[in-house]
Parts: C-alpha cells; sequence; structure tokens
DNA sequence: TTTGCACGAAATATATAAATTTTTGTTGCA
DNA sequence: TGCAACAAAAATTTATATATTTCGTGCAAA
C-alpha cells in the first residue's frame, strides 16, 4: 500500500527532469569556481561536458541567469557571470542590510522550538572540521552544507519565504567569491567562535549584539577576499561590467 | 547581478529575440489578470495564442518562474501563479520591510540631484490623471508607468542594485493584486495626498515620517484589497500553495 | 482495490534559419 | 612597395521550429 508508491517517489527524486539535474550540476561548477567568471559558455562546449542537448541547457542557463550565476546577452550567447571587487562590496552591504533585518525579524517571532533547532545547527556545526585535511586546506562539503543550514536557520524564523530566498541568492552569489579565496581565509579565522558568538547572542536575546556579530562576521569574509591578490590583481580594478 | 528580472522591466523593448518578445507579452497578460491565478499554462494555447514555438516560450516562462509570476511543476507543465490572502499579507509585510530599509539608505545617501528626480517623478504623476474616464474606472497606463518610476526613484538611491531588483520584484507580484480589485480602490483613496507627503517627508530630511508614510501607504493598499469580496471570497480561505 | 493499457501532454533531440564574428582580400594612402 | 583600414563573405554560433521520446493521467477490466 505505502510502499508502492512510496517506492515509486523514492525513485523518482534523485534526478526528475534532464533540465534540474543539469541546472544542479552547472550550478555547482559555477559555485565551485570549476566555470571560471567570465567564461563564454558555448553550447557546443556545453553539450559536450554534461551529455545533454540544447534544449534543457537553455532552460538550465536561464534559470541560472535569474539566480545571477549566469549572464545573458541577447543573441551572443551565454557567459558565467563576471566578478569584481565593486560587486563584491555591494553584495556584502546588501546582504548584511537584508540579513540584519530578517535576523531581528526572526527572533521578534522567536520560538522555543526555533530556538532549539538554531542550538542544533550550530552544534553540528562546530563538531564538523571544515577542512578535510589537517595540513592543507580542503573544502568539507558537509561543513559548507551546515554552515548554510546555520545562517539560514538564523533568518529562517523570519516568516518571509520570499526574504528567505532572496538571503539564500546573495549567499549563492557571495559564495562563489568566498570559495576563490578559500585557501587565505583558511588559517587566518576562527569562525567557529564567530558563529558560537551569534547564537549565544540570539538565544539570549540580545538582537543589537545579535546584529553587529552577523554583520561584523560577513565584513570580515569580504575583507579578506578583497585583500586576496590572487583575485583581484590590480590595484582599484572596478571591473565595472557592461 | 544586472539580468536579473527587475532591471529586465527597465529596459523596457530592446526586444529583438523573440522568447523576449514573448516573455514580455505574457508578463502583460499575467500581471493584468487575463491569465487568471491557478489557470494551466497548456503549450499547445500558447503556441497558437502568442504565435511563436516552444523553445521560446519555455524561455520566456522559466524567466516568469523566477520573477514568481509562474509556477513549475515538474513534468506536469506550468501554471499561472495562484494568489491567497497570506501570500497577500506575506509580500505586504516584506514590501514594507525591505523598501523602508532601501529608502533610509537612499535618504542616507541623498543628493540634490537625486532629490531633483524624486520632485519631478511627483510632479508629472500627479498630473497625470488615473483613470482614463472620470465616471467609471479605467486603467491609466501612463499613471501606472509614472506610479512605478516614483516609487523606484524613492528607493533607487539606495546604492544596491540587487536590493533594487529584489523591491521591483516585489512591486511586480503586488501590481497583480491590485490589478484584480482595482475598481474598488478608484474612488475610496487619495493616494496622489500620500505621495506628495512622502516625498515631502524625504525632502525635509524626516527619514521616520517617510518610512512610516510609506508604510502605511503599502498597508491601506493591502487593506483594500483584503475587503475585496470577489477576489477572496471565503472567510480565512487561506489558499495554501504547495 | 489494484493493474494494465491507451491517450494526451510535456520534455528532449535534432534539424533549420538567423545573426554575429572572424578572416581574407582589395583598395587607398603613406 | 608596404601597411592599414574597410568591406564582404564564410564559418561559427545562437535562436527557433519540428519531430520524437518519455512521462503522467484517466479509464476499464480483473
Amino acid at each position: 500500500m505505502v510502499t508502492t508508491s512510496a517506492l515509486r517517489l523514492a525513485s523518482v527524486t534523485p534526478s526528475c527532469t534532464q533540465a534540474s539535474t543539469v541546472y544542479d550540476r552547472l550550478r555547482e561548477d559555477l559555485l565551485s569556481g570549476r566555470l571560471e567568471p567570465g567564461r563564454k559558455l558555448q553550447m557546443r562546449f556545453l553539450t559536450e561536458t554534461y551529455q545533454t542537448s540544447q534544449t534543457p541547457l537553455r532552460e538550465a542557463l536561464n534559470r541560472l541567469t535569474a539566480d545571477g550565476l549566469v549572464e545573458c546577452r541577447e543573441q551572443r550567447g551565454f557567459y558565467v557571470a563576471d566578478i569584481s571587487r565593486n560587486e563584491l562590496i555591494e553584495l556584502t552591504k546588501t546582504r548584511c542590510w537584508v540579513e540584519s533585518l530578517a535576523l531581528r525579524e526572526s527572533m521578534a517571532a522567536s520560538t522555543p522550538q526555533w530556538e532549539e533547532v538554531l542550538l542544533l545547527a550550530e552544534h553540528r556545526l562546530s563538531r564538523t572540521p571544515r577542512s578535510l585535511k589537517s595540513e592543507h586546506f580542503e573544502d568539507n562539503p558537509e561543513w559548507e552544507r551546515l554552515h548554510r543550514v546555520f545562517h539560514r536557520t538564523l533568518i529562517g524564523n523570519c516568516g518571509s519565504q520570499s526574504l528567505i530566498a532572496f538571503c539564500g541568492q546573495l549567499a549563492d552569489q557571495l559564495y562563489r567569491y568566498r570559495r576563490l579565496s578559500i585557501q587565505r581565509a583558511f588559517p587566518s579565522r576562527h569562525v567557529s567562535d564567530e558563529h558560537q558568538a551569534i547564537m549565544a547572542a540570539v538565544l539570549s536575546k540580545q538582537a543589537d549584539d545579535a546584529v553587529a556579530l552577523l554583520t561584523a562576521h560577513y565584513k570580515q569574509t569580504a575583507d579578506v577576499i578583497l585583500r586576496d591578490q590572487k583575485i583581484f590583481p590590480e590595484l582599484q580594478n572596478d571591473g565595472e561590467r557592461a
């Protein structure tokens, strides 16, 4: 009874449609930096790499354009969204503004359940190593996932799906910058302490403190990336986009 | 990112490509309510109505999904995004939050140029009749355009393209609700006075007043729509979306 | 109630048309 | 005579249309 429908559902779940599958794969490659900023996304290259045809690819590229990870120049094809100092600064500023707002509203609507979920999210994150190797930095996907969940939980109680979605979009775009300079960020900071402090402020209902800690957290991350000469080699290379 | 939905709106009509053309037309029909909420968007119907083929249509529908005007159920086709009391309330709440933020930042970064642009936008709006006929209400597209420009100008000096784009998206979604009950809203209010008051507060640097007036403006609009029995016939018909 | 078949609709692949870019050739000027 | 610039055509690539396959839904029969 339950088993048949459940099994059918389970079999469908992993990869529903071709377009969604290639969307997920492309997204992953964009966020990780394997597809470098500014690169032209030629159809021939994409169809060969992802072993699919133009139609689902166009669909995926259109969705990614809406996410701000791909740029679509009319009748000139698709490009990986470019990066620039200015954009990094603006995205960070916007994220601080909007997440401050969302965090305050989340705290204003606080419930014991939400606080418990937050406590768990922080606990799990703190127990997970950021790097897979202790000698050199090797990205731990599980840490990234839990990091995401923690920040999402902070703002997740604000009561607005659209605001949460917007924060997610900003997080994605900034995540790409972070990945590009992740080696430098590794040794220099104690992000775990920062997360712990934010959570503590939330649980003790200190909204102003929580907001200050959260914005400082984001600003420090941006500063580390901005100082990275490998990403922004030129001084004052504003990289204005057309 | 520059190519997100609200900015696509700003680039009004360079629609040289088929997909952009049908996007604009579909968008217009969705916002006006000609395509009613919840309706299934069958490919055959769409290709006949808009005289184009599936590929550019799918492209347009994907963009509109990102804008929140169309819903895409995997392998079950596209639907006009449904409406509900809850969504109207949530969108209004979010718009008040986010535009308050954007307005404060706009005012904090105020320049004589921006103030002049705002003055002009309000002036032009006040000189344009809201209805084409004086006896009964008939939507004046020019008023709608100028109304949009005015509100966009208020937040346009905040210094964040992504925030402006997000506000535009919220405005679009709420515009659809407003259009559905526009007859009732017509006689009861003096929106022109409200716009004038908001502008006056901005020009005299009274940020708290400006924000209070702006949020009151949006809340009153939502209240009028919520009272409309033709749109929300049932009491507490929450219309939760899947 | 369940299972299989048939019909309809959506997703994908391929072919065709349109547009842009690059390359090559010619012409004009130094 | 050599170099540069402009123009035209070819090649590459994007955008669109059509055909094919795959998938969901409803009905009927066991």
